[in-house]
DNA sequence: CAAAACATACATCCATGCATGTATAATGCG
DNA sequence: CGCATTATACATGCATGGATGTATGTTTTG
């Protein structure tokens, strides 16, 4: 029956990208059909053609649906609530993004993104993944060049050595969790991780008077396994 | 004609190894045909039937054909010439892997493993990239823990998460390179960016008299490697 | 009444798999 | 050692299916 309203028409859009990510993620974008997608959106391919142009199309509409989401996150990177050092306030925030990249929306979209997909004229997801990568260190850049000027750095390296230590490891830590995403939790192996991180690159003299003392930020450094609860603890003073 | 010799055989089959490459890297590996494939050998679709029972068992000869000599460099990491220290060894066979990455068979064939094909069934390049990475983090897992034992890490990080850290940071730099291979120079930037990363993790209370002075490491790039042999280059064929 | 929001039908293309052809190198045999 | 045979190393042709793109039909809503 068709013609529906308005708003019908917006939730098959919706079914038809909801149903394009699994498909992609199970088939891979290249043997996935415009015939299974819409079945599984429980319409025809004439829908498909009705609200994209082609598949290459509705690739691009499902990455902007994350795309967008994704960004507000990274710029709402300096956003602090607390005035705590600025290597903090990059390692919350990193820590959000891995949370982040467990939600199941998330986490099928960049699978299919790294796992799934073959780059190729039309469909290209290495200049949105190069594009993504680009904004976010050039954000994280000026937060390292400000905990440069604060003393919050080890002299030893420069804010732009540390900003290309980091994104490599929050890349490889990723990529990691791709190659098996039942292997780890990427939330609390990142974390750990991070503070161990954080833990090298930061000042030890501390004749930081600007900050309050700060009682010891890596409690447990050397009891890495945190009490049993594991599951994604993402509760803990994180605002939605 | 057919029937030709047994080297011209194996010639035929590296040939069309070689155009597996360059086709698979061009037009990812769901969308080139067998037929280009065949055309850019110089053959036809009947020689990849002969020598391939189809597209996925191409595509693993073509992964078996860097495997080997790759893990051949993995498993070489423990022998160095000189008796350096442990984290020395581990930063010069990295170094050694990186720039093997730039060769442009292993370039090549990286980039479609990364960007260029999709994971399913029969094509599975996921499983081959987690095995290698295992086999990989065992061997420098022993490195560090020896490192440890050695008294060359910090005492702040265990053997266990310098391995993870290192690997991350690896992992990240590879997928950033791959991201835009113009963009930098793998080597260079990653001699640099290992220099740091081990000036970090590397204990600096040198009470160390077991190994040498060795002046300052860091930003310090001496002789670049030794000229190598380039090892088996025997794969020159293409007739025509 | 016109256009939106699809469903249906149709034509086309092309990659795959297999079957068959074929000429030559390798091999066994007298 | 010559020769027939046979397996080899492909080339060629055919049949098939499945995916794509588009054209057209059908309601219903605004």
């Amino acid at each position: 029956m068709p013609r529906r309203t308005r708003e019908e028409a917006e939730a098959t859009r919706e079914a038809l990208l909801d149903a394009a990510e699994l498909v992609f993620h199970e088939k891979g974008v290249a043997r996935a059909s415009l015939q299974e997608i819409a079945r599984a959106a429980g319409v025809t391919r004439g829908a498909v053609y009705w609200h994209f142009r082609d598949k290459a199309d509705l690739f691009r509409a499902m990455l902007e649906r994350i795309r967008m989401p994704f960004e507000e996150l990274v710029e709402a990177l300096p956003a602090s609530d607390r005035p705590r050092s600025v290597l903090e306030t990059i390692r919350l925030a990193s820590l959000l993004a891995l949370e982040r990249m467990e939600e199941p929306r998330f986490k099928r979209v960049h699978g299919i993104l790294i796992h799934r997909c073959e780059i190729f004229d039309d469909i290209d997801p290495v200049s949105m993944m190069r594009e993504m990568a680009l904004t976010a260190s050039a954000n994280t850049l000026e937060q390292f060049r400000q905990a440069e000027r604060d003393g919050e750095l080890r002299p030893e390296i420069d804010a732009e050595t540390a900003n290309r230590l980091f994104h490599c490891t929050l890349r490889g830590l990723v990529h990691s969790w791709h190659l098996d995403t039942d292997a780890f939790s990427l939330a609390s192996s990142g974390r750990e991780l991070l503070n161990h991180w954080f833990g090298l690159i930061e000042n030890t003299d501390s004749q930081q008077s600007l900050t309050q003392p700060e009682p010891q930020r890596h409690g447990q450094r050397r009891e890495h396994h945190a009490p049993g609860h594991q599951g994604r603890g993402q509760g803990r003073s994180q605002p939605r």
